[in-house]
RNA sequence: GGGCCUGUAGCUCAGUUGGUUAGAGCGCGACACUGAUAAUGUCGAGGUCCGUGGUUCGACUCCACGCAGGCCCA
């Protein structure tokens, strides 16, 4: 029997699906039945469960999910392991928060293990929801045995990545700027800089100074700052390569000594007024209490000019470890504000860092004993004693010092008496605070581990250029560009809450060990136990807990007999995840054959954000390790934004509940939408009406389909067929197949190149198009009529086969409604463990899917036709005329076309009769290369040939222009029948064609019989009867209508069911309706029950 | 400030290697059809293809410079 499941309702069928998988285990079924087909590898991007799962993580996964589905119907084994991200700051961040704690109190307030237990248990604080989301929005994913960053099997094969890094003098120690608060004596996090109320404004010094050339004598760099108190740091200047720079011939404001200076252009103004380049060049022009200079511009050149030259430092309190005080280029710079020359510090400054590392300049500072790098500004925030003229000022009033004098303001004194202070003003801007301490921060360098990423660049480069991107620009653009200019990772982090770095070093830095292994931690802590460093070895516990603080107990031997500890940090969040490939199969300690057949991935897929997160960890330590890529190709999704296109915040009351919508709409819904809507790497603006008209024009048409099949089937008791030859077809079901395998084409095509809103939108067109309103609008007698003939069998036959494929078609994006279909439509197993459909090109016929498509057309035009004479559809009319041209293709589609518009005969007439019109362009595409400009002109004489002149050209192929003969090859002129003069006719697109309204009597009477039959449906339906009950009709008109229906009896008692059809001769007791808007109708109609 | 993406009808989106009348769906208005009926068809209104300049016989499409929005990074 077929089902009628009634109407569409995607969160029940869901429900019922997800238990039948459940029950049956198919994904795991699907998964087996794939072991020994070829591997395809994906890897699931972890994410953190210590927040609650979005909408746009079903965007993601619906992503994945209908790749990894789409691989394993074309007979991949689609291994897809679950993953947990767990350690990183946000969760630090949630538990700092929900304790009442600051980072201060870590490991004081509350002991560090105490710490760590409530950061591990917060971080799966909402895996159950997570869970709930996969299983309910349908992502196939292994969920019972999730790899989890915390697992001490997944921080070994960490460790052993980092000792491997470390081996190859890729992991070193250096320092890095990062916010400091010298009050508090503690590093802040960016995370407390964007605290509220830690940007104030300042009131700073904001000081103009002249760098002098080595070279050259009186030539000065202006550069500006407001923190004079670096200046004694300065190791160098930035200016902008492409910016202009002027040399001004001037004078020295407090001395009045001749000078020339150099700045950018666009500064000029702030540094000198218009009329001092008109002022005598003469030191008693100089007004010192305005400021007015008299200049004269001398030069203009680039900034590249600049570059490399070198200057005389302010300040010489330290000799510098190599070349510093030269010019350099940094992207930095800007014209906003000051010269455009800026001062750089590497010791207190993050861009100054980098810009200095990048050319080789070292930092103005001192080192230890140890060789770490000491400063010109205390821990304290003070001047160390070699900065002799400053020794011991604190650099800000860090102490609330009454008597605080500004250090900033001396230094400002002693560089004008020097003769080298341009410029000194206030400045008043925002600064950020230590919120403890309510003191303006320093940016400090602060000792920490890289990744010498610098040195790999080539190779990610290379590599990159391997990569599959989806879209293509982001590869080229966004991770290509970063890559090529990657610096140095940052690895380390002083906190908490992750992988501890496995490097152990003395106090005095002398020797310093990378373990790779619990192993090797183990033998080495044996030999400190036996130097009598440790007492006991935690190694021996099994469930011994790599983290902090137990690692920090562990003090191993140096070769001296020293001891050594490990480095404090913990390391970047990122890297734990870069190491997927390798740690979540414990590689390389367990699973080697495995972890070789996994990688690299063939498949990965996350949000743009990732970009610089998982794409580059996953890359670089692939790179840098494996001289691999760890992914072959990569589909990047946009965001999810609301339907105006913010991004969607717990603030604004914007975020879309998924559970919600699924519980309204369904998870197919949900998944569709966001995969049809637009390109994957679009963002997507998410409107939750066009997800529910989704739900309806798409669904809910398909489910009609299924609908109709199911009903004329159950009452036919159709029984599934193979599809007969496809010579005895007719030509709509022969169309059909033939649909059928251009969108599997199609959609395969759209599939395969990791384009699935293509694959979507075609199956839409299909299912909406081309099966609903025409395949199943012309066929739908073949499935009411009465006989159980091979034609109807056919139908069924053909249309249960379209649907079939539907369902394979759509099963990645939708796999609960393609479930539903493929069980209801009889088929075995699940829909995913069926094998992928491939495009039967036999069942291809190009030529008739246009004459279809141009017969639609045609149908298009004579309804509007219709339209336009004003008679209704139900009269039948004699004749439509088309070109004769038209009659190979059209010939076999004419009795759709007839039927469909309700015409008696189509015309074809002479091309060359008169009753066609002509008119002909040029080709523009092939003439327009040949004729060049000449071709406006050949198409003004094309117009304003006559029709018998454009009939020559048609038939003779050659056409006489401006006296040449110019010969003309097929196609070169598009010729349009342009009109049927004196019918009532359509053109469009080509096609044109003219319809006959005039009636006889006879098709009059026709006209009425099926108004009657339509009325006496709408009356059985009214009466409550099924489409299969069988009636006595007794029936009474005015004359002439009554005689002349008479004939008509046969037809009338067939098309309703009518067993008896009587023809009263004077009207029942019954209200009469309308026939034909004006005519009283008397319909006597009642049930004939069968005789059993 | 840099990189990347996007800008087409009220809304969401198509638009092939440049080819002369820029399309669809939704929404809106009108009419029709109806044995899939909470379906369907036809007609209508609705566009400076973000702007300016350039290349070209011809530009929504290619180039340059802008503008607006988004993301990532400074």
């Amino acid at each position: 029997m077929w089902r009628s499941l009634g109407p569409l309702n995607l969160p029940q069928w869901e429900q019922e699906v997800l238990a039948r998988w459940r029950a049956e285990k198919t994904f795991q079924r699907s998964l087996a039945q794939r072991k020994g087909g070829p591997t395809f590898v994906f890897y699931e991007g972890p994410p953190s469960a210590n927040g609650k799962p979005g909408i746009h993580h079903v965007f993601a996964r619906t992503l994945k999910d209908l790749v990894c589905r789409y691989q394993t119907m074309r007979g991949a084994y689609v291994l897809r392991r679950a993953g947990w991200d767990t350690h990183g700051l946000p969760v630090e961040l949630a538990v700092e928060k929900e304790l009442g704690l600051t980072k201060a109190d870590i490991g004081t307030r509350i002991a560090i293990a105490d710490y760590n237990r409530a950061c591990k248990e917060a971080v799966m604080r909402y895996k159950a929801a997570w869970d709930e989301l996969t299983e309910r929005m349908g992502y196939w994913v292994a969920l019972d045995d999730p790899y989890i960053t915390f697992d001490a099997q997944y921080i070994e094969s960490v460790w052993w990545l980092l000792k491997k890094f470390y081996e190859k003098g890729l992991l070193y120690k250096d320092y890095t700027i990062q916010p400091y608060s010298p009050a508090a004596g503690t590093a802040l996090s960016q995370h407390e800089l964007n605290l509220p109320g830690a940007y104030r404004p300042v009131k700073d010094p904001s000081i103009t100074v002249q760098f002098a050339d080595i070279q050259e004598q009186g030539l000065y760099y202006l550069a500006w700052t407001t923190t004079p108190w670096t200046l004694p740091s300065n190791a160098a200047l930035a200016v902008g390569e492409n910016f202009v720079y002027v040399e001004v011939e001037t004078f020295q404001p407090y001395t009045r000594t001749p000078i020339r200076v150099v700045l950018a252009e666009a500064a000029l103004p702030r540094y000198f007024t218009p009329e001092g380049a008109s002022l005598p060049l003469s030191p008693e022009e100089v007004d010192l209490r305005t400021g007015r200079l008299p200049y004269r511009i001398r030069r203009r050149f680039s900034g590249k000019e600049l570059i490399g030259r070198r200057y005389e430092p302010l300040f010489r309190y330290v000799e510098p470890e190599g070349e510093a005080w030269r010019i350099l280029p940094g992207d930095f710079v800007s014209l906003e504000e000051g010269t455009g020359i800026v001062h750089i510090a590497p010791t207190f400054g993050a861009d100054d860092l980098r810009v200095a590392r990048k050319h080789g300049i070292p930092p103005i500072a001192l080192r230890d004993a140890q060789g770490h790098l000491l400063p010109l500004v205390d821990k304290e925030g003070r001047f160390v004693p070699e900065v002799t003229d400053f020794a011991g000022r604190y650099v800000k009033n860090y102490k609330d010092d009454p008597d605080y004098k500004p250090v900033d303001e001396d230094i400002a004194q002693h560089l004008r008496q020097r003769g080298l202070l341009f410029r000194k003003e206030t400045y008043e801007h925002n600064y950020p605070h230590c919120w403890r301490t309510d003191k303006p921060i320093l940016y400090y360098p602060v000792e920490a581990w890289f990744i010498r990423v610098s040195a790999l660049r080539e190779k990610l480069v290379a590599l990159n250029k391997t990569i599959q991107w989806f879209p293509p620009s982001i590869g080229e653009g966004r991770f290509g560009n970063w890559i090529a200019n990657a610096e140095d990772w940052n690895l380390s982090r002083t906190r908490f809450w992750g992988i501890p770095l496995p490097i152990w070093r003395t106090r005095d830095g002398r020797y310093e060990r990378c373990i790779g292994s619990f192993a090797e931690l183990h033998a080495a802590v044996e030999e400190a136990r036996q130097a009598g460093l440790m007492t006991t070895n935690p190694l021996d516990a099994p469930d011994f807990d790599p983290h902090r603080p137990y690692v920090d107990e562990i003090i191993l031997k140096a070769p001296d007999g020293s001891p050594m500890y490990r480095e404090p940090e913990v390391i970047d969040v990122w890297f734990d995840s870069g190491a997927m490939p390798y740690a979540q199969w414990h590689y390389p300690f367990e699973n080697e054959a495995l972890f070789q057949s996994q990688f690299p991935a063939d498949f990965i897929a996350e949000g743009v954000d990732q970009t610089r997160g998982w794409f580059y960890t996953l890359h670089v330590i692939a790179a840098a390790l494996f001289d691999s890529v760890a992914y072959k190709r990569v589909l990047v999704n946009g965001l999810v934004l609301d339907k105006e296109g913010n991004k969607m915040s717990k603030r604004l009351g914007n975020v879309v509940d998924p559970f919600a919508l699924m519980e309204q709409y369904g998870a197919d819904a949900t998944r569709w939408y966001l995969v049809s809507n637009a390109p994957p790497w679009e963002n997507v603006r998410f409107d939750e009406k066009r997800l529910a008209e989704k739900v309806r024009s798409f669904f809910g048409t398909l489910h009609n389909t299924y609908e109709f099949f199911a009903l004329y089937a159950g009452i036919d008791g159709y029984e599934i067929q193979p599809l007969p030859p496809i010579q005895q077809l007719s030509m709509t079901d022969r169309w059909l197949l033939s649909e059928v395998e251009k969108l599997t084409e199609k959609v395969t095509e759209a599939y395969e190149g990791y384009f699935p809103t293509e694959a979507a939108r075609l199956i839409e067109d299909f299912v909406i198009e081309k099966l609903s309103n025409w395949y199943v609008r012309l066929n739908r007698r073949r499935f009411w009529k009465g006989e159980k003939d091979s034609d109807k069998w056919a139908a069924f036959t053909v249309l249960r086969y379209a649907l079939v494929r539907v369902a394979q078609l759509m099963a990645p994006i939708a796999p609960f409604y393609a479930e539903v279909l493929w069980e209801n439509l009889k088929e075995k197993g699940s829909v995913h463990e069926s094998d992928f459909p491939a495009a039967d090109s036999a069942l291809r016929d190009p030529a008739l899917e246009e004459a279809m498509d141009k017969t639609r057309r045609l149908a298009s035009l004579l309804h509007s036709l219709r339209k336009q004479s004003g008679i209704r559809v139900r009269q039948p009319l004699p004749q439509a005329l088309v070109p004769a041209s038209y009659k190979s293709w059209l010939e076999p589609l004419a009795p759709l076309l007839l039927s469909e518009v309700n015409l008696k005969q189509l015309t074809y007439i002479d091309d060359h009769s008169e009753a066609v019109t002509y008119e002909i362009r040029p080709n523009y595409k092939t003439l327009g290369p040949r004729l060049g400009a000449h071709i406006q002109a050949l198409a003004a004489y094309l117009r304003s040939l006559s029709q018998e002149a454009l009939l020559r050209v048609i038939q003779q192929g050659t056409l006489v222009w401006e006296g040449e003969t110019l010969s003309l090859a097929q196609g070169d002129l598009e010729v349009r029948a342009r009109a049927l003069p004196g019918w009532l006719h359509a053109s469009e697109g080509g096609l044109t064609v003219a319809l006959d309204t005039r009636l006889s009597p006879e098709l009059e009477h026709e006209g009425w019989a099926r108004e009657l039959i339509h009325l006496l449906q709408n009356a059985r339906k009214n009466a409550g009867l099924a489409v299969t009950d069988r009636i006595h009709l007794a029936l009474h008109l005015p004359e002439p209508y009554q005689s002349a229906l008479k004939a008509f009896s046969p037809l009338i008692a067939q098309e309703t069911l009518a067993e008896t059809l009587t023809w009263l001769e004077t009207p029942p007791p019954l209200e009469p309706i309308s026939f034909l808007d004006t005519l009283p109708l008397y319909i006597d109609i009642s049930r004939a029950y069968e005789h059993a």
